[in-house]
RNA sequence: GGGCGUGUAGCUCAGUUGGUUAGAGCGCGUCCCUGAUAAGGACGAGGUCCCAGGUUCGAUUCCUGGCACGCCCA
């Protein structure tokens, strides 16, 4: 006996039972030992920030990281699953500021960046017990025990030695960058920071003018245009656009000649009058000129205060040509460096001048504006001065404006990676393709060198120790015992605030460490190593199994962990980090836009669950676009309908199974699978076949929309087709062979079908497996091999027989449609012509099928459509084209006008030459398509080449076997009605004019046999009347 | 501004190595069935396959240029 199952469950909850049993059996640890000698799949598991709980992104992203592990299992691998955290970086700092109190670097180093860091550690682990909830909720299952985080030693240790192997390879180098930086808060500000608080304000824009040297007119001025006055004195260069029309101008009011883009002369000239052209030039031609300085602050700086070129200028506002301060812009600083000028940077922390300009020494950049543009028009540089109302971002704790400028930077030196890295991706299989061929690859040769320093406090410490007396000597640290060694002191903790007091003498030198943190970045990517302790620990091991073979994130990614993996790997072991991967698209919510806690646009990922069940989830979100990278607008009627569509209909064919074995007391024990004789057996065994093969060959390939698909077409002929068709196998009374087999057929598919749905429905999967299961199968479906994808079971030749007799169905439902016959009225004849007939009539069961679906009583395959259609013909474009040209369309005239005689040829498949406009073609049967069209008058329906008639005539035997059907239905729902089980013995009275009567008793037996009853009486009685076909009828049915 | 993607029925999405008649589900309408179904089934209505050029015997599909939306970067 197997467990009864209800045809109503509670999905969420059953989900719940198959959770417990996989708790108290340790059945996830079970699916990796099992296959303790196995070949190895490698997972990588992306880290998440564990600031939050999780949401749709991670769900998703979690169920495909998911799926692919449980597939590769079953499949015969050894698959660890370790889940990783994501601990330090900027999330988590702004949670502990939030908590402390703390309102930017300044506070959080007066409070001890030991406080605010133990706070943070305190804190990482904040969402982690919800994390692992409903992530073993959605049916993932991943080592939360054996779990690594960004923060514990071993793993920090390893960034240390990640480092070092940079650090040896000469690829890390000290610069600048030009961050936004908050004066009041002494501290350089993520753009990410700078971002969230814009205000409108009014600044200052002065045209300027800059005296050249060795121009072709002399008394030549280039007119600069800037915002930002304060940066004047620092100017080193001006930069063109070597595109950009100049021209040359004698302001007549001064008689000096100023040089501007052409397009801007309006913008200082309200009438032409005013100035006289002299001569036009490209940006291109200005190269070399040298100009005067401003200011004689840096006079002297080499290379300096000449004319640039670079793309990068616009004439969009100002004159044309822009002044650059290298320190204060990110463009002014790249361009100057490219030249070899360098910076200069005045400002001390406050962002007050220092006595590098004395005039203004002491006195805030920006007040000094007032001056310094008094200064100029003093001195006549002077050229136009207003106000400019724009928005600029402001520090979002002290609400002042920010500053860009140069900061001290570590970069790793990524440039001459660029070749290898191309050549490693193009060993990485991408799901989608574009992804990694476009988007990414495309990303890869542009690969500017990175940015590893953060200005912060928790974090992984950048391991380089510098000598106070001389920044130049540094050592780098790849171990702890190393340090120790240097320092004689004991470290247990790799973090700022420990680090940063361990100091050591080496030859009279005090070193301290560099004050920077890692960017989180750099840890996600040293993630293979790190995870593993590499190479302090599991040397070989890991060794064996770099690269990975899997890992799944967003699209977001390709910039971010796709990335730092790349870098990484490629420059210690010069290989990918992973060999395959699939990016899912964005999570939208059901409106189009991004979900928003704010707006409640979407529905909470745990009542989703609650209501549908994990597993509705699951097949919800694989079954879309989004793991293809494209987005997906979440919808819970979605949800509803995989539960409706797929899970629901798996579920009931599993409970009629269930029902049914269990009242015929039948068990799987000596049953053979895959030996039925009855056509439907085989043909559903086929089909299984052939769902195999397809998951299989999609999740090879990783493509995991296409695996779930065939899923719905197998679910849709096993319910709607297998089942329904072979209900009254089940029913019959008597223990015959046929049965055994359609048992045997049922067991088998629903077993095969449990284990290769596994990895996309884990639960139900289950939960139908367990039920079914016998003793010496494996405790779990999650434990079982995955069928093997064998063409030896297909069976082609029979799917193709039963695509025609559905294909026969649906017409013959049109037929009766069109005619307005039901069902229910028996007919007479059903003729079946194609030019498969032969290939039909091989087996008799399929004119039994069709003759019981469309209620006829004869079915005849033939070939002699001449009785029921024309023919006509046209050309098979799909095979001319290649072979004719720009013939085809002669041909396919010829085609249309063929002859009865050419008609009949070509559609008996035979070959035809065809003579038109002066040219002989060799046509074959493939070349020509003919159609049927029903001959007027008849009931006839074609399709392709198949034509279906069916004889519509009405004698007295039909309408009476007619009658005795309406009569059938009629009581099936009154036994319905009067609430009776499916297995009461009624007896039935009627009581209707002769021609019911007359087939209720020609159909005596028929009658009692479908509707249970040990009698039939046609007398006079009370109960209900009905109206079959025109008769009326009263019927009483009473339980025997 | 750049890179990449998407645009197909009212909605959510398949599909097309270029072939003349473009599919599914939901929703809508009509009907059937109800002895597995928080049901199931049949039939029907509904489409300038974003727009404009080009290549081709033939373009929804390939190319170019637009437009709209999205992601990432600047």
């Amino acid at each position: 006996m197997f467990k009864p199952v209800s045809s109503k469950t509670d999905f969420a909850q059953m989900e719940e039972g198959v959770l417990a049993f996989w708790r108290e059996h340790g059945t996830f640890k079970k699916s990796i030992e099992n296959r303790s000698d196995a070949a190895e799949f490698v997972f990588y598991d992306g880290p998440p920030f564990a600031t939050g709980l999780p949401h749709y992104g991670h769900l998703l992203a979690g169920t495909i990281k998911d799926i692919v592990p449980r597939y590769q299992a079953m499949r015969g691998h050894r698959v660890e699953r370790r889940f990783g955290w994501d601990c330090h970086g900027l999330p988590i700092e702004a949670l502990a500021q939030e908590a402390l109190g703390l309102a930017g670097a300044p506070a959080i180093k007066e409070a001890g960046v030991d406080v605010f860091n133990e706070q943070c550690r305190s804190m990482v682990t904040t969402y982690v017990e919800e994390w692992e909830k409903t992530v073993t909720r959605m049916g993932r299952w991943v080592d939360f025990q054996n779990d690594y985080k960004t923060m514990d030693k071993d793993f920090m240790e390893t960034i240390w030695w990640v480092f070092s192997e940079l650090w040896k390879q000469g690829r890390i180098y000290k610069a600048h960058r030009i961050m936004p930086y908050s004066w009041k808060l002494n501290t350089p500000l993520s753009n990410f920071e700078a971002g969230r608080n814009y205000q409108d304000v009014q600044d200052p824009a002065v045209t300027v003018r800059v005296k050249l040297n060795n121009f072709e007119f002399d008394n030549a001025f280039a007119l600069l245009w800037t915002t930002t006055p304060w940066t004047l004195p620092s100017n080193l260069a001006i930069c063109a656009g070597p595109d950009i029309d100049y021209i040359a101008v004698r302001d007549k009011k001064s008689d000096d000649i100023f040089l501007l883009a052409e397009s801007r002369l309006g913008t200082y000239y309200k009438e032409e009058g005013q100035y006289e052209p002299l001569k036009k030039f490209k940006g291109i031609e200005l190269d070399g000129l040298t100009y005067e300085p401003l200011f004689d602050f840096f006079k002297d700086n080499p290379n300096s205060f000449r004319l640039l070129l670079d793309p990068f200028v616009t004439t969009e506002d100002g004159t044309g040509i822009v002044h650059l301060a290298p320190a204060y812009g990110e463009d002014d600083y790249r361009i100057c460096m490219d030249a070899s000028i360098g910076f200069v940077d005045p400002l001390d922390a406050d962002c007050k001048f220092t006595a590098q300009v004395p005039d203004w020494a002491g006195q805030f950049c920006k007040d000094a504006d007032k001056a310094i543009i008094q200064r100029l028009k003093d001195e006549g540089k002077l050229i136009h001065q207003s106000t400019i109302q724009h928005s600029y971002p402001f520090c979002e704790r002290t609400d002042t404006p920010l500053i860009y400028r140069a900061i001290d930077a570590w970069y790793v030196r990524v440039e001459d990676l660029r070749e290898e890295m191309l050549a490693n991706n193009a060993q990485v299989h991408w799901m989608p393709e574009y992804v990694g061929d476009k988007r990414f690859a495309n990303w890869l040769a542009e690969a500017r060198d990175w940015n590893i320093s953060r200005n912060r406090f928790w974090g992984s410490c950048i391991p380089l120790w510098i000598n106070v007396d001389n920044p130049d000597d540094r050592i780098c640290f790849s171990s702890v015992a190393e340090l120790e060694k240097f320092s004689g002191r004991k470290i247990n903790d790799l973090h700022k605030h420990t680090l940063d007091e361990v100091t050591f003498v080496k030859d009279g030198h005090l070193y301290r460490r560099t004050p920077e943190v890692l960017d989180c970045w750099f840890e996600s990517g040293s993630m293979p190593y790190a995870q593993q302790h590499y190479p302090f620990e599991n040397k070989a091991h890991f060794e064996a199994n770099f690269p990975a073979h899997f890992i799944a994130e967003g699209l977001d990614q390709t910039r971010g962990w796709f990335y730092t993996l790349m870098v990484l790997s490629t420059a210690l072991f010069k290989k990918p980090a992973f060999r395959n991967v699939v990016v899912n698209g964005l999570v939208l919510a059901e409106d189009g836009h991004k979900m928003s806690k704010r707006l409640k646009n979407y529905p909470d990922p745990l009542h989703v669950i609650h209501e549908y069940g994990a597993d509705a989830l699951r097949l919800y979100m694989i079954n879309s676009p989004v793991v293809k990278a494209e987005s997906l607008r979440f919808s819970e009627k979605g949800v509803k309908h995989a539960l409706r569509h797929l899970l629901i209909p798996l579920w009931n064919s599993y409970s009629f199974f269930v029902t049914y074995a269990n009242i015929d007391t039948w068990t799987p024990e000596g049953s053979k699978p895959g030996q039925s004789s009855n056509l439907l057996d085989r043909w559903i065994e086929s089909s299984l076949a052939n769902l195999c093969q397809e998951v299989t060959a999609a999740m090879d390939n990783y493509d995991l929309q296409r695996a779930v698909r065939p899923f719905v077409t197998f679910i849709e002929d096993l319910t709607n087709w297998y089942i329904r068709r072979s209900r009254r196998r089940f029913w019959k009374s008597d223990d015959d062979f046929d049965k055994q087999q359609a048992y045997a057929t049922l067991y088998h598919v629903l077993i095969e079908l449990c284990k290769i749905a596994a990895p996309f429905i884990p639960f139900i999967a289950e939960e139908i497996y367990r039920n079914l299961r016998t003793d010496n199968m494996p405790e779990s479906v999650h434990l079982c091999d995955f069928p093997t994808a064998a063409d030896a079971r297909r069976d082609p030749k029979l799917e193709q027989q039963m695509r025609i007799v559905m294909d026969v169905v649906v017409m013959g439902r049109q037929l009766r449609k069109d005619h307005d016959v039901k069902v229910r009225q028996p007919l007479r004849r059903l003729d079946v012509v194609s030019r498969d007939s032969e290939l039909l009539n091989q087996v008799d069961e399929l004119k039994e099928i069709i003759a019981e679906e469309l209620n006829v009583h004869q079915v005849v395959f033939g070939d002699d459509e001449s009785g029921l259609a024309t023919l006509s013909a046209k050309a098979n474009f799909k095979t001319l084209g290649p072979k004719f040209g720009k013939k085809v369309q002669l041909i396919n005239m010829a085609i249309q006008k063929f002859s009865a005689q050419d008609l009949q040829r070509a559609a008996s498949g035979g070959e035809l030459v065809l003579k038109t406009g002066g040219e002989t073609f060799e046509l074959t049967a493939n070349d020509i398509i003919v159609e049927r069209i029903p001959k007027e008058g008849l009931a006839v329906q074609a399709q392709g080449a198949l034509v279906v008639a069916i004889d519509l005539e009405l004698d007295e035997a039909l309408l009476r076997e007619g009658l005795a059907r309406e009569l059938i239905k009629e009581v099936q729902q009154l036994r319905k009605a009067n609430g009776l089980e499916v297995t009461d013995r009624i007896h039935l009275k009627i009581a209707a004019d002769e021609a019911v009567n007359q087939a209720a008793v020609a159909f005596d037996d028929y009658i009692k046999a479908e509707v249970l009853a040990l009698s039939i009486e046609t007398i006079a009685t009370e109960g209900e009347t009905v109206d079959l076909n025109g008769h009326p009828c009263t019927i009483a049915v009473e339980k025997a």
